[in-house]
DNA sequence: ATTGCGATTTGATCCAGATCAAATCTCCGT
DNA sequence: ACGGAGATTTGATCTGGATCAAATCGCAAT
């Protein structure tokens, strides 16, 4: 954990959760007041700044999170240093990989956020005592693999610009404002280019075409408006 | 279901099950001998041939089925015809989608295969009643999840070379004899074009060039030898 | 305001893999 | 054995996206 570039608010107190419950985490959403209460005195409330590595690729699966605000993105390296992004998380979201002592990926805050860190050894065996939340964890790993099955299709088979507009579309879904035309970019270009398997000229070129195709409008470099959602999904063949 | 090319062997007696549960089947493996019986009584056996059609994309889930034999491939299409696997499944794994009303992809033989089908609404209430039954679907969606974003890694950012080295490595990992050096390859080089997001040309050349290297022999057009596997290994950059 | 540096865009060229085209190979039915 | 049709391989050419190169932008530190 990279103690440097986080902050931990509030450590070994049951205050700790409450955060997670009242915005429905994935964890502590499913847990009675006991248990909660148990979670609590063992788990953190981190503050992690874009970039922070929450966890490292190849690394011992020590604790395990909920995202409470902001977006983690799920990263793969090779060797020789090319990488691709294999998923995007959101609160209230459930971050690590239960029950394999070795992670397989790294998981790298892409914009600001919060995290509540909980011990391994513990949430594990809350999942063992606990039907709702080895549900709960259950729900969302079919949804994460529904999501990367999604991707799968969009890397295999789409164009670049199909896979700028794929990008777009699901940003859009997962922002919080109501209108959801206008939104920030959580991710550079470079990041763009690892999660559509591009490089960042690619995407960059993309990016002008669907603009000068009046499909989007660039108000700043992480920001976005789409003056008309339709035509960005015309963009993506179904 | 395709029933035109399926074979039903065994129709409502607890007899169905028994097979399943001999070769440790997803959701066998997890029951009591008094669930099985009940599941068995409402379970068939299903002979399935190579290419038959197990759940449609965008159809309703109505039942989900145990592999017992065979190999499953889970297939997504565009309404253009570009089309993407995204999973090959083997027995004993379980395959469908709990908890959702409509299939986001169609899952065919690839193989000739066995599979042991229960009704929808019997297995989502067994989920809910038992524990271990709820826990290895959850491993199992665990790992699919494991094998996808694996998957992503070689779809985005690998060479044609490095993807086809990667399927050969795949399926010898899953090949069933000890030796795992000779396999059959359960996909035509049009299935292995659609897993790997090439063309069937780029596939046919690209074998030929991994023979020629002395990476692998072919032996004829299903049929794979590799003299030394970690010579195929040293073909995808980790 | 000025400098400096990393991020982004834009331009020029290249090339891995797609596309188009034609042999071969396999294997099934007669 | 003989056709014949689909599957596979091989060849020729094209092209979308990569690579190499150079502005330009954005912004933090001075």
């Amino acid at each position: 954990m990279d103690v440097a570039r986080s902050e931990v608010l509030v450590i070994g107190t049951s205050v700790a959760c409450r955060s997670c419950q009242a915005r429905h985490g994935v964890v502590c959403g499913a847990l009675s007041a006991g248990q909660l209460s148990e979670l609590g005195r063992h788990s953190l409330r981190r503050k992690v700044d874009a970039g922070c590595e929450i966890i490292a690729q190849g690394s011992e699966n020590s604790f395990y999170s909920n995202i409470t605000r902001g977006v983690v993105k799920l990263c793969k390296v090779m060797s020789d240093g090319r990488q691709q992004i294999v998923g995007l998380q959101f609160a209230p979201d459930f971050v690590g990989r239960p029950f394999v002592r070795e992670s397989t990926l790294s998981a790298e805050a892409a914009t600001d956020a919060e995290i509540c860190v909980f011990p391994r050894n513990l949430l594990e065996r809350m999942i063992l005592e606990t039907r709702e939340l080895q549900r709960s964890l259950h729900a969302q790993a079919l949804n994460e693999l529904d999501a990367a099955r999604e991707w799968m299709l969009t890397l295999g088979r789409r164009t670049a610009e199909e896979k700028v507009a794929s990008l777009l579309h699901l940003i859009a879904a997962h922002a919080e404002t109501a209108t959801s035309t206008a939104f920030d970019l959580p991710l550079s270009r470079a990041e763009i280019a690892d999660f559509l398997g591009l490089t960042i000229e690619t995407v960059s070129r993309q990016l002008t075409r669907l603009r000068k195709e009046g499909v989007i409008r660039i108000e700043n470099i992480r920001h976005i408006t789409v003056p008309d959602m339709d035509a960005l999904a015309k963009k993506i063949s179904g």
